[in-house]
DNA sequence: TTCCAGGCGTATC
DNA sequence: GATACGCATGGA
Protein backbone atom coordinates (compact mmCIF):
# COMPACT_ATOMS: atom_id res chain seq x y z
CA UNK A 1 0.00 0.00 0.00
CA UNK A 2 1.54 3.59 -1.37
CA UNK A 3 0.11 6.39 0.81
CA UNK A 4 1.82 9.29 3.02
CA UNK A 5 0.36 11.63 5.80
CA UNK A 6 -0.38 14.56 4.52
CA UNK A 7 -1.46 17.15 7.52
CA UNK A 8 -5.11 15.44 8.89
CA UNK A 9 -5.49 13.52 5.88
CA UNK A 10 -3.92 10.58 4.08
CA UNK A 11 -3.56 10.74 0.79
CA UNK A 12 -3.55 6.65 -0.87
CA UNK A 13 -2.06 6.41 -4.36
CA UNK A 14 -4.44 3.17 -5.59
CA UNK A 15 -4.70 1.91 -9.13
CA UNK A 16 -7.56 0.42 -10.31
CA UNK A 17 -9.74 2.70 -8.38
CA UNK A 18 -12.51 4.82 -9.50
CA UNK A 19 -15.11 6.37 -6.69
CA UNK A 20 -18.25 6.66 -9.17
CA UNK A 21 -17.40 2.96 -10.22
CA UNK A 22 -17.00 1.23 -6.95
CA UNK A 23 -18.86 3.90 -4.46
CA UNK A 24 -22.37 4.36 -6.52
CA UNK A 25 -22.46 1.14 -8.40
CA UNK A 26 -25.23 -0.44 -6.87
CA UNK A 27 -22.71 -2.68 -4.01
CA UNK A 28 -23.28 -0.11 -1.24
CA UNK A 29 -26.15 2.52 -0.85
CA UNK A 30 -24.80 4.51 1.73
CA UNK A 31 -22.45 6.88 -0.22
CA UNK A 32 -23.02 10.06 -1.43
CA UNK A 33 -21.85 11.98 -3.99
CA UNK A 34 -20.91 15.38 -2.15
CA UNK A 35 -19.05 17.39 -4.71
CA UNK A 36 -17.32 16.34 -8.14
CA UNK A 37 -14.47 13.62 -7.50
CA UNK A 38 -15.88 13.40 -3.94
CA UNK A 39 -18.17 11.16 -1.41
CA UNK A 40 -19.01 11.11 1.84
CA UNK A 41 -20.27 7.71 3.79
CA UNK A 42 -19.53 5.09 6.36
CA UNK A 43 -18.22 1.75 6.80
CA UNK A 44 -20.20 0.94 10.19
CA UNK A 45 -20.12 3.89 12.04
CA UNK A 46 -16.66 4.87 10.90
CA UNK A 47 -17.07 8.23 8.91
CA UNK A 48 -15.18 8.99 5.72
CA UNK A 49 -14.72 11.93 3.09
CA UNK A 50 -12.77 10.57 0.33
CA UNK A 51 -11.87 12.49 -3.18
CA UNK A 52 -9.85 12.17 -6.08
CA UNK A 53 -6.80 14.30 -6.19
CA UNK A 54 -5.02 13.06 -9.13
CA UNK A 55 -7.13 10.68 -11.24
CA UNK A 56 -4.72 10.34 -14.27
CA UNK A 57 -2.09 9.14 -11.03
CA UNK A 58 -4.59 7.57 -9.10
CA UNK A 59 -4.32 9.43 -6.32
CA UNK A 60 -6.71 10.03 -3.18
CA UNK A 61 -7.20 12.03 -0.64
CA UNK A 62 -8.87 10.59 2.75
CA UNK A 63 -9.96 13.56 4.54
CA UNK A 64 -9.98 13.69 8.82
CA UNK A 65 -8.39 10.50 9.25
CA UNK A 66 -5.63 8.74 10.79
CA UNK A 67 -3.00 6.18 9.45
CA UNK A 68 -4.49 3.65 12.15
CA UNK A 69 -8.20 4.18 10.79
CA UNK A 70 -6.67 3.33 7.28
CA UNK A 71 -4.76 0.58 8.36
CA UNK A 72 -7.95 -0.79 10.91
CA UNK A 73 -10.77 0.18 8.69
CA UNK A 74 -10.20 1.35 5.01
CA UNK A 75 -7.36 -0.88 4.01
CA UNK A 76 -9.99 -3.91 4.58
CA UNK A 77 -13.51 -2.21 3.28
CA UNK A 78 -11.62 -0.72 0.10
CA UNK A 79 -10.39 -4.10 -0.53
CA UNK A 80 -6.72 -2.46 -0.87
CA UNK A 81 -5.17 -5.91 -0.49
CA UNK A 82 -6.58 -7.27 -3.83
CA UNK A 83 -4.48 -6.47 -7.05
CA UNK A 84 -7.40 -5.95 -9.35
CA UNK A 85 -5.24 -5.44 -12.28
CA UNK A 86 -4.12 -9.13 -12.14
CA UNK A 87 -8.19 -9.96 -12.02
CA UNK A 88 -8.30 -8.13 -15.01
CA UNK A 89 -5.57 -9.67 -16.81
CA UNK A 90 -6.80 -12.74 -15.94
CA UNK A 91 -10.40 -12.08 -17.28
CA UNK A 92 -9.50 -10.01 -20.63
CA UNK A 93 -8.36 -13.78 -21.42
CA UNK A 94 -12.43 -13.70 -22.45
CA UNK A 95 -13.66 -10.98 -25.56
CA UNK A 96 -16.91 -9.77 -23.63
CA UNK A 97 -15.11 -9.31 -20.12
CA UNK A 98 -11.76 -7.61 -21.51
CA UNK A 99 -14.35 -5.11 -22.66
CA UNK A 100 -16.49 -5.03 -19.57
CA UNK A 101 -13.15 -3.94 -17.08
CA UNK A 102 -12.10 -1.40 -20.29
CA UNK A 103 -15.15 0.34 -19.58
CA UNK A 104 -14.97 0.45 -16.12
CA UNK A 105 -11.65 -0.48 -14.88
CA UNK A 106 -11.86 0.94 -11.46
CA UNK A 107 -14.35 -1.30 -9.56
CA UNK A 108 -13.68 -2.65 -6.77
CA UNK A 109 -15.73 -5.00 -4.13
CA UNK A 110 -16.21 -3.54 -1.09
CA UNK A 111 -15.93 -5.71 2.06
CA UNK A 112 -18.96 -4.34 3.79
CA UNK A 113 -20.23 -5.63 7.00
CA UNK A 114 -22.50 -9.00 6.80
CA UNK A 115 -25.51 -7.35 8.26
CA UNK A 116 -25.29 -4.30 6.57
CA UNK A 117 -25.31 -6.54 3.23
CA UNK A 118 -28.03 -8.60 4.61
CA UNK A 119 -30.59 -6.19 5.20
CA UNK A 120 -29.50 -3.91 2.64
CA UNK A 121 -29.96 -6.46 -0.01
CA UNK A 122 -33.61 -7.11 1.39
CA UNK A 123 -34.66 -3.62 0.73
CA UNK A 124 -33.20 -3.87 -2.58
CA UNK A 125 -35.36 -6.44 -4.14
CA UNK A 126 -37.67 -5.44 -6.86
CA UNK A 127 -36.68 -1.64 -6.32
CA UNK A 128 -35.08 0.38 -7.60
CA UNK A 129 -31.45 1.99 -6.46
CA UNK A 130 -32.81 5.58 -5.82
CA UNK A 131 -35.80 4.17 -3.65
CA UNK A 132 -33.36 2.09 -1.75
CA UNK A 133 -31.20 4.44 -0.59
CA UNK A 134 -34.52 6.54 0.37
CA UNK A 135 -35.27 3.57 2.42
CA UNK A 136 -31.77 2.98 4.16
CA UNK A 137 -31.47 7.11 4.25
CA UNK A 138 -34.21 6.86 6.55
CA UNK A 139 -33.39 3.65 8.65
CA UNK A 140 -29.48 5.58 9.37
CA UNK A 141 -31.54 8.74 10.41
CA UNK A 142 -33.93 7.28 12.68
CA UNK A 143 -31.40 5.26 14.03
CA UNK A 144 -28.25 7.84 14.10
CA UNK A 145 -25.99 5.05 12.12
CA UNK A 146 -26.68 1.60 10.84
CA UNK A 147 -29.29 -0.24 13.36
CA UNK A 148 -27.91 -3.17 14.58
CA UNK A 149 -29.55 -6.57 15.04
CA UNK A 150 -29.89 -5.71 18.53
CA UNK A 151 -31.64 -2.10 17.68
CA UNK A 152 -33.78 -3.86 15.66
CA UNK A 153 -35.04 -6.33 17.82
CA UNK A 154 -37.97 -4.86 19.22
CA UNK A 155 -39.33 -3.78 15.94
CA UNK A 156 -42.34 -4.94 13.98
CA UNK A 157 -43.64 -4.55 10.70
CA UNK A 158 -46.08 -2.09 11.78
CA UNK A 159 -43.07 0.50 13.52
CA UNK A 160 -41.07 0.02 10.07
CA UNK A 161 -43.45 1.69 8.64
CA UNK A 162 -41.60 4.96 8.73
CA UNK A 163 -39.48 3.04 6.47
CA UNK A 164 -41.98 3.14 3.46
CA UNK A 165 -39.82 -0.06 2.44
CA UNK A 166 -43.58 -1.99 1.49
CA UNK A 167 -43.54 -5.82 1.91
CA UNK A 168 -39.81 -6.19 2.50
CA UNK A 169 -40.69 -4.56 6.36
CA UNK A 170 -41.10 -8.43 7.14
CA UNK A 171 -38.87 -9.74 5.63
CA UNK A 172 -36.51 -7.62 7.68
CA UNK A 173 -38.20 -8.51 10.72
CA UNK A 174 -37.73 -12.05 10.02
CA UNK A 175 -34.00 -12.09 9.17
CA UNK A 176 -33.90 -10.25 12.83
CA UNK A 177 -35.26 -12.51 14.45
CA UNK A 178 -33.20 -15.44 13.52
CA UNK A 179 -30.37 -13.76 14.18
CA UNK A 180 -31.44 -12.43 17.48
CA UNK A 181 -32.66 -15.91 18.30
CA UNK A 182 -28.91 -17.51 17.21
CA UNK A 183 -31.24 -19.51 14.64
CA UNK A 184 -28.60 -18.22 12.32
CA UNK A 185 -25.64 -16.67 12.77
CA UNK A 186 -23.70 -14.43 10.02
CA UNK A 187 -20.14 -15.62 11.04
CA UNK A 188 -20.90 -19.05 10.94
CA UNK A 189 -22.19 -18.44 7.68
CA UNK A 190 -19.12 -17.00 6.50
CA UNK A 191 -17.44 -20.18 7.15
CA UNK A 192 -19.39 -22.53 5.16
CA UNK A 193 -19.24 -23.38 1.46
CA UNK A 194 -20.43 -21.34 -0.45
CA UNK A 195 -24.06 -23.59 -1.34
CA UNK A 196 -24.59 -24.46 1.89
CA UNK A 197 -24.14 -20.42 3.35
CA UNK A 198 -26.37 -19.62 0.72
CA UNK A 199 -29.08 -22.25 1.68
CA UNK A 200 -28.91 -20.71 4.92
CA UNK A 201 -29.00 -18.05 4.30
CA UNK A 202 -32.39 -18.59 2.25
CA UNK A 203 -33.98 -19.65 4.79
CA UNK A 204 -35.06 -16.02 6.12
CA UNK A 205 -38.45 -15.17 4.23
CA UNK A 206 -37.33 -12.38 1.66
CA UNK A 207 -34.01 -13.86 0.97
CA UNK A 208 -33.52 -15.87 -2.27
CA UNK A 209 -30.74 -16.77 -4.54
CA UNK A 210 -29.97 -13.61 -5.91
CA UNK A 211 -30.50 -11.52 -2.17
CA UNK A 212 -28.21 -14.44 -0.54
CA UNK A 213 -25.15 -14.36 -3.03
CA UNK A 214 -24.67 -10.44 -2.77
CA UNK A 215 -25.06 -11.29 0.97
CA UNK A 216 -21.98 -13.40 0.49
CA UNK A 217 -20.21 -11.21 -1.90
CA UNK A 218 -20.66 -7.64 -0.40
CA UNK A 219 -20.89 -8.74 3.16
CA UNK A 220 -18.93 -11.58 3.57
CA UNK A 221 -16.06 -11.10 0.71
CA UNK A 222 -16.69 -14.54 -1.28
CA UNK A 223 -15.51 -13.56 -4.46
CA UNK A 224 -16.92 -16.78 -6.08
CA UNK A 225 -20.71 -15.71 -4.98
CA UNK A 226 -22.67 -14.90 -8.28
CA UNK A 227 -25.62 -13.05 -8.34
CA UNK A 228 -27.63 -13.26 -10.86
CA UNK A 229 -30.27 -10.31 -11.16
CA UNK A 230 -32.58 -9.15 -14.09
CA UNK A 231 -29.66 -7.48 -15.64
CA UNK A 232 -27.15 -10.61 -15.29
CA UNK A 233 -29.99 -13.04 -16.71
CA UNK A 234 -29.47 -10.54 -19.68
CA UNK A 235 -25.76 -10.97 -19.99
CA UNK A 236 -25.88 -14.52 -19.36
CA UNK A 237 -28.40 -14.85 -22.38
CA UNK A 238 -26.55 -12.09 -24.49
CA UNK A 239 -22.97 -13.52 -24.10
CA UNK A 240 -22.39 -16.63 -22.26
CA UNK A 241 -25.28 -19.04 -23.28
CA UNK A 242 -22.97 -22.14 -22.26
CA UNK A 243 -21.49 -20.74 -18.80
CA UNK A 244 -19.34 -18.67 -17.63
CA UNK A 245 -15.52 -18.98 -18.67
CA UNK A 246 -12.90 -20.23 -16.88
CA UNK A 247 -10.76 -17.41 -16.75
CA UNK A 248 -13.06 -16.21 -13.91
CA UNK A 249 -12.62 -19.31 -11.49
CA UNK A 250 -12.97 -18.58 -7.79
CA UNK A 251 -13.88 -14.60 -8.52
CA UNK A 252 -17.53 -15.12 -10.33
CA UNK A 253 -18.56 -12.60 -8.52
CA UNK A 254 -15.72 -9.78 -9.10
CA UNK A 255 -16.30 -10.74 -12.95
CA UNK A 256 -20.13 -10.38 -12.25
CA UNK A 257 -19.41 -6.66 -11.18
CA UNK A 258 -17.71 -5.80 -14.24
CA UNK A 259 -20.52 -7.47 -16.19
CA UNK A 260 -23.36 -5.77 -14.36
CA UNK A 261 -21.69 -2.53 -14.90
CA UNK A 262 -21.37 -3.00 -18.43
CA UNK A 263 -24.50 -4.54 -19.52
CA UNK A 264 -26.49 -1.74 -17.18
CA UNK A 265 -24.37 1.00 -19.50
CA UNK A 266 -24.60 -0.29 -22.38
CA UNK A 267 -28.15 -1.08 -23.39
C1' DT B 1 -50.80 8.17 -16.36
C1' DT B 2 -48.34 4.06 -16.82
C1' DC B 3 -44.36 1.31 -16.42
C1' DC B 4 -40.97 -0.76 -13.85
C1' DA B 5 -37.34 -1.57 -10.37
C1' DG B 6 -29.82 -5.39 -8.45
C1' DG B 7 -36.70 -10.75 -6.41
C1' DC B 8 -39.28 -13.56 -3.86
C1' DG B 9 -43.44 -16.13 -1.86
C1' DT B 10 -47.21 -18.67 -3.18
C1' DA B 11 -50.28 -21.31 -6.02
C1' DT B 12 -50.67 -24.49 -9.59
C1' DC B 13 -49.40 -27.94 -12.76
C1' DG C 1 -38.99 -28.25 -11.26
C1' DA C 2 -41.07 -25.05 -14.01
C1' DT C 3 -44.01 -21.21 -14.78
C1' DA C 4 -47.38 -17.32 -13.65
C1' DC C 5 -48.76 -13.80 -10.76
C1' DG C 6 -49.09 -10.46 -6.93
C1' DC C 7 -46.61 -7.45 -4.14
C1' DA C 8 -45.69 -1.70 -1.51
C1' DT C 9 -43.77 2.23 -3.06
C1' DG C 10 -42.27 5.92 -5.79
C1' DG C 11 -38.86 7.41 -9.57
C1' DA C 12 -38.93 8.33 -14.39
Amino acid sequence: MDYRIDGGDILLRQPDFDLDETLDCGQAFRWVKTAPDTYEGYYLNSFLRISAEDKRDGVFRLHDTTEQDLLDKWYDYLDLSTDYGELKRRFSEDGTLSKACAFAGGIRILRQDSWEALSSFIISQNNNIPRIKGIIGRLTEHYGGYPTIEQLSPETEESLAFLRSGFRAKYLVDAVSKLTSGELDLSGIAALPLADAQKALMTVKGVGPKVAMCTLLFGMHKTDAFPVDVWMKRALEKWYPNGLPDCVKDFEGTAQQYLFHYIRNNS
